[in-house]
RNA sequence: GGAAGAUUAGCUCAGUUGGUUCAGAGCACUUGCCUUACAAGCAAGGGGUCACUGGUUCGAACCCAGUAUCUUCCACCA
């Protein structure tokens, strides 16, 4: 078959991924072979494609094609995530647009806005995939938020709650006021930020509620909250403070009077000593407001504007009271200074909105027990890390984990199965029918009417850590009496995750939970995370910056074999990855090689009875052991998840030895026939090779592999063994790197004298060259014949390990020239030769090192010495 | 403030538990080639006091201590 001359990658992977696809190549059943199993980490339902999910997803092929043609029942699984804050905060936005509030919406009329918005970008990015090449079991595709898999999730609620480890309290939580809703401590970023600290003068009251004309003076970051503050607290053993026992002091500006306290919690060298305590807006001063019994003053609505409560300037968003009350306070007389200062602020991961401490009515998860379980699975080494390095992070984070605020102020997503009966208790039941069931067991003379169900929604990562086990059974889940089904007695656990380093918590960790809970048995066995895509200046990508490419974009620009390759080839586990668009364009070129190969090797005319010349029997020998060498390096790889040094092996096995030694030692002659022995063996080492490319580059290597018809009748390379590594005869394929030595080395005096390549050279050789590669290096370097012993007359000479070897070359040599390279040489060996001999001569060496190391000392010295002999031998000959 | 990790060629990184002939790869670079698969290519080549300072050892890129710089994670001193 005719190959035009370009690879045209777009045409190729569309005709591929549809014929994939028709032929249903991507999906799994159970049945008796090994399972391997990976479920996609679900990107945001309405998200689109970007170079983290590109490097994410092409990993994940990779390993789960090479699984598949290990002849393992592959099933990658995927899916998208309903992501309640960030998929809710669009849906606000786009209405926001249309000039409709959420608050002018009931939750009915909301969640068919949301579900709308989902139905009209949902599932893009899994469009997006396709063109990627990903090779998920598409007939698999799961949503967090569809029926079953949101079932699952009221379940576990349910279950947890029964168990005693829900609870639902008031407790100081990181509220963010532009979503509007609780957040969890892992989604608050801590950022060092510039703000003032303001020196505040608190009088002390005559006991009327007037001022006397003492003070003392607290230092402050939030001005604005004073107006909550409920006392001043001092450290009990602070003498400077003493005075102040029993007295009240007034509030700035509106004249409240407030107790002084003591508390331990008080670092008497912070500030001044004082420290005003507003246990509303605080976490640590509502813990000292609880050992106090101090009042709870909530001046801060839910959108950060103060409140009627803060008396004055109400209304007002707490960045402008601050600033406000900075100069009310200046001009009362009550501002002592203000300084510059740098503190660490809370802000929300998904609004960047600075969080603001919020007492509330939430509920938890115990964490205790799981995180303990949890942490036992990574610890024993039946979950393991790669890199390594992260489960330093994890422990540290499992042994101090606090419990999980799992509700959200939100309505896209599980609604909390939780009823409020009208004297304020609760049922938490599965449904609503269930619920009234419970509620009359407490008073039958309760309605439906009568209950409310809880407003909140769950934390979405409380639906994903379900994912290994809902995906394939979303019945077990809450429901551990269940016996698992077919599918999932069948795919769980999992064998690899792929994922970022920045879910280790939010996801990976809680996965490992649920998978305890619910299965007694860890979700994965092996967890690789990937570092974050950077530009190649070290940036993070982003929008703003602009310096963030679009994945379609590059698969129609290179083809989506070139981008995978150009992801992969930067990207070692656990670092971060400085993509460059060089690398995609390395990726194009290799396809180029590959396809160009193939040109070659299809284009020769065969002729079986053709006598097979001795380079290329031997090429062929060299490179069948090669092949089996680099099959071996390329498993241990793969085995190690070292994906880009398996994909490094294979890419210059490819390039540099297939096509620079191989195809060229065995080309036939300008306009004759190849022999039928070389061509078989060309060919089935081509065959090897797309095989061992395919994971990574599945387009084209399934292009020419049909291309090659009738060889494979219509199948597929996707379902192709692994070629497998047979022995090999190592000493031969050293005998052959030194016949390689001496071919560069040759051409490398052609290109000094400027000999052309065609002129033909004779070689002598002194010193044990294997005689089975004499008609290779006679070929590769051009020479009419290669003669034992060393050449008369004026030479070019060269070392080969300890073989001297020279090329007479009669009125081509300067003899000076000459001369200085060989004494440089021969002075470089002395002292090479006066470095062993010392080492030798040290009796602690001897004495100390093990045989092996002395041997190989000793072997130093003498090839040493042969290669001293043979230089002034060579120089010799020149004078 | 605490912790983990990093520092090897211009760039990105290997270096498998201290010892194969003065440290390797890819890219980039230099030189010569439009050689009938491929100029997105071929051939040849240059390039490193392994961050720094000490120590352990017969022997250190590798182990130990300290220093410097960087990255990440965790952390509510108001």
């Amino acid at each position: 078959m005719e190959l035009s001359t370009k690879y045209n990658p777009s045409e190729v992977e569309e005709k591929w991924y549809a014929y994939w696809l028709k032929n249903r190549c991507f999906h799994s059943e159970p049945d008796n072979r090994e399972p391997y199993t990976i479920v996609i980490p679900p990107p945001n339902v309405t998200g689109i494609l970007h170079m983290g999910h590109v490097l994410n997803n092409t990993l994940n092929d990779v390993l789960i094609r090479k699984a598949r043609m290990d002849g393992k029942n592959a099933c990658w699984v995927p899916g998208t995530d309903h992501a309640s804050i960030a998929t809710e905060s669009k849906v606000v936005a786009r209405l926001k647009e249309q000039g409709i509030s959420k608050d002018d919406l009931t939750r009915e009329q909301f969640l068919e806005h949301a579900w709308a918005w989902k139905e009209e970008h949902g599932g893009i990015i899994l469009e997006q995939l396709r063109k990627l090449g990903a090779s998920c079991d598409w007939d698999r595709t799961r949503f967090t938020m569809e029926p079953e898999l949101s079932d699952a999730v009221i379940a576990t609620f349910c279950h947890f709650y029964k168990k005693g480890w829900i609870y639902r309290g008031v407790r100081m939580v990181n509220w963010d006021p532009v979503a509007l809703t609780a957040i969890s401590d892992d989604e608050v970023i801590h950022k060092d930020t510039k703000s003032h600290f303001y020196h505040l003068k608190y009088y002390v009251s005559d006991g009327n509620g007037h001022p006397t004309d003492q003070y003392l003076v607290i230092a402050t970051t939030r001005p604005e909250t004073i107006m909550a503050d409920a006392a001043i607290c001092v450290n009990p053993a602070d003498e400077r403070h003493h005075w102040l026992r029993g007295k009240k002091v007034l509030i700035p500006l509106i004249n409240r009077e407030i107790p002084v306290i003591e508390d331990d919690y008080v670092e008497m060298d912070f500030g001044t000593g004082c420290l005003k305590v507003t246990p509303a807006h605080d976490a640590h001063d509502y813990e000292i407001g609880l050992r106090h019994n101090l009042p709870v003053l909530d001046i801060i609505d839910d959108h950060g504007c103060l409140n009627e409560q803060a008396q004055i300037l109400v209304g007002e968003d707490r960045f402008v009271a601050r600033k406000k009350i900075g100069k009310m306070l200046e001009e009362s007389g009550n501002l002592v200074k203000v300084e510059e200062y740098i503190s660490p602020v809370g802000y929300s991961e998904r609004t960047d909105a600075v969080i603001e401490p919020k007492l509330s009515a939430q509920w938890f998860l115990k964490m205790e027990d799981l995180a303990a379980r949890a942490l036992d699975h990574v610890e024993s080494g039946r979950i393991k890390f790669i890199p390594d390095k992260y489960r330093n992070t994890y422990r540290h984070w499992m042994e101090n984990v606090r419990d999980w605020c799992i509700s959200r102020q939100l309505w896209w997503g599980q609604r909390i199965p939780a009823w409020y009966l009208p004297d304020g208790q609760v049922v938490v039941e599965e449904t609503a029918e269930l619920a009234l069931a419970a509620a009359r067991k407490i008073d039958p003379s309760l309605t439906a009417a009568d209950l409310k169900q809880d407003e909140d929604v769950l934390d979405t990562w409380f639906s994903s850590w379900l994912w290994p086990i809902s995906v394939f059974d979303p019945k077990l889940p809450g429901h551990p009496e269940h016996k698992p089904n077919r599918d999932l007695s069948y795919y769980y656990p999992t064998n690899d995750l792929v994922t970022g380093p920045d879910i280790i918590f939010f996801w990976v960790a809680r996965m490992i939970m649920a998978g305890d809970e619910f299965m007694h048995d860890v979700p994965f066995h092996n967890v690789y995370f990937t570092g974050i895509v950077r530009d190649k200046i070290g940036r993070k990508m982003s929008k703003t910056l602009g310096n963030s490419p679009n994945p379609l974009d590059l698969i129609s620009k290179y083809g989506a074999d070139a981008v995978r390759l150009g992801m992969l080839l930067c990207s070692s586990a656990g670092n971060d990855i400085l993509y460059d668009e060089s690398q995609v364009e390395q990726g194009r070129n290799f396809c180029a090689k590959i396809w160009n190969a193939w040109r070659l090797v299809s284009s020769w005319n065969v002729d079986p009875e053709a006598e097979q010349p001795d380079a290329a029997r031997v090429a062929v020998k060299w490179f069948d052991n090669l092949l089996s060498r680099v099959i071996e390096t390329v498993e241990d790889h793969y085995g190690k998840f070292r994906i880009n040094d398996a994909l490094m092996a294979i890419y210059k096995l490819f390039w540099d030895d297939y096509c620079s030694w191989f195809l060229e030692l065995v080309k036939p002659e300008f306009g004759k026939a190849v022999d039928g022995r070389t061509y078989e063996a060309a060919v089935l080492f081509f065959e090897k090779l797309i095989k061992l490319i395919h994971p990574v580059m599945p387009f084209i290597t399934e292009e020419l592999w049909q291309a090659m018809e009738p060889r494979h009748d219509g199948e597929t390379i996707m379902y192709q063994r692994t070629p497998v590594a047979g022995p090999y005869d190592a000493d031969f394929l050293a005998q052959f790197e030194q016949a390689r030595e001496a071919i560069i080395s040759i051409r490398a005096i052609r290109a000094q004298k400027q000999i052309a390549p065609k002129e033909l050279l004779n070689l002598y050789v002194d010193g044990e060259l294997s005689e089975e590669l004499t008609p290779v290096i006679k070929k590769a370097a051009n020479l009419s014949y290669i003669q034992p012993g060393a050449a008369e007359g004026t030479a070019v000479s060269f070392l080969v390990g300890t073989i001297k070897m020279s090329i007479p070359m009669a009125g081509l040599v300067n003899t000076d020239e000459e001369k200085a390279k060989l004494e440089a040489e021969l002075d470089h060996q002395r002292k090479f030769l006066a470095g062993v001999r010392a080492k030798l001569s040290n009796e602690k060496f001897v004495a100390h090192a093990p045989e092996a190391v002395i041997a190989n000392e000793r072997k130093k010295e003498s090839d040493c010495l042969t290669r001293i002999e043979a230089l002034e031998a060579s120089l010799n000959t020149l004078q």
